[in-house]
DNA sequence: AACCCGGGGTT
DNA sequence: AACCCAGGGTT
């Protein structure tokens, strides 16, 4: 054997003990993660943090993610207390993290786990893999990290690692499977979900999207990505399709004595489900700006804001001309069609970002 | 397989 | 302004 040769085709057990060792030494510090020194000492990961946390990680990032993980196990600190919250709570405790369906399904997976598990998280990827919010890499993560599981967990950071240390040049999508197999081989029996962790924290400090720092890599000596130059190149994807550009109106309704301003909800599914809105048009790329006010949701001295509101969502750009009216004794108003938010306890609403930034143009 | 879902960060 | 990142559900 010549070991002291960089060898491209490393067995999977040396490449899984090289890497756990650098784990070992650098592991993030994370409000849900116990690490390898904790672990030790017999501390066991709780599946119901595991679980929270990975939900909120869904296309979210750590950073964004912390302060919200703090409220939400500080105010419901196991997944009975979130099973007994009221779903508009849980709404607005979510409100700014974006996809909405996730706090929605968090909560059904909620309700399943302490209404038919007893308040206990199956712990097999299978039976995971069955409840709401949960898919194929969240039920390998739980299964392995909470319950020490042999899972192939596979996710953004994952599939850039891989298709790198293996020179996968097939593009995404397609590689999918073929990377989970590679992950699949190279998780070890002993501590999969230590080893799951490290691969991704790879991926998100050294085997970064762009400019990858492989200098400091434990597997730089034997990734095929690396020796041939093309690390940064890798994964291939499919080519992305350019966003539209929709258009729309908003009306903020202030009380003069009050400051209070009318809301109402959006339907339960689809874009921002089941959250709050000022009343407001339809948004689409047609949208004619001069008829704006023909959307106002009822008679009002409507006076047009400077400037428009942009936001961009996953599929589209939206630009939103802002209208406000000062009214008083606007108790008809039916709570059928929305309620009168008072001004001081405003920001505590299930307000979607672009609605926040509505609510600026309008009020200051 | 294709499409529907936010928000934040970097360049 | 343009680009980048990142899973689950639905159809």
């Amino acid at each position: 054997m010549q070991q002291t040769m960089a060898d491209p085709h490393q067995s999977p057990s040396l490449l899984s003990s090289s890497l756990l060792e650098w784990y070992d030494r650098h592991a993030r510090t994370l409000p849900w993660r116990v690490g390898p020194e904790n672990r030790r000492l017999g501390e066991v990961p709780d599946p119901y943090r595991i679980w929270l946390s990975e939900v909120m990680l869904q296309q979210t990032t750590v950073a964004a993610v912390k302060s919200y993980f703090e409220v939400f196990t500080r105010t419901w600190p196991t997944v009975k207390d979130l099973a007994a919250a009221d779903e508009e709570d849980v709404m607005k405790a979510w409100a700014g993290l974006g996809y909405y369906s996730r706090a929605r399904n968090l909560k059904k997976c909620a309700d399943l786990v302490a209404s038919a598990y007893g308040g206990e998280f199956p712990d097999t990827e299978n039976a995971l893999l069955k409840l709401p919010g949960i898919g194929p890499y969240t039920a390998a993560a739980i299964a392995t990290i909470a319950f020490d599981r042999h899972a192939a967990v596979v996710d953004g950071n994952v599939e850039r690692v891989l298709s790198r240390l293996k020179l996968i040049e097939t593009p995404l999508p397609v590689a999918k499977p073929e990377i989970k197999a590679v992950m699949a081989d190279l998780t070890p029996e002993a501590r999969p979900g230590d080893f799951a962790q490290a691969v991704m924290d790879l991926g998100a400090t050294i085997c970064t999207p762009k400019k990858p720092a492989c200098v400091l890599c434990p597997w730089r000596e034997t990734c095929e990505g690396h020796r041939a130059g093309l690390a940064e190149t890798l994964p291939r994807k499919a080519p992305k399709t350019k966003k539209p550009t929709r258009h729309g109106a908003a009306f903020v309704a202030v009380d003069a004595a009050s400051g209070a301003v009318f809301l109402r909800r959006r339907p339960p599914e689809g874009l921002l489900g089941g959250m709050t809105e000022v009343p407001g048009s339809v948004w689409s790329e047609d949208f004619d700006t001069g008829t704006s006010l023909a959307h106002a949701p009822f008679a009002a001295d409507w006076q047009k804001r400077t400037g428009e509101v942009k936001h961009t969502f996953t599929h589209f750009h939206l630009k939103l001309t802002v209208f406000r009216a000062e009214m008083s004794g606007n108790d008809q108003l039916g709570t059928d069609t929305g309620w009168w938010s008072a001004a001081d306890t405003l920001s505590e609403e299930a307000l979607p970002t672009v609605m926040r930034k509505v609510l600026t143009a309008a009020l200051d």
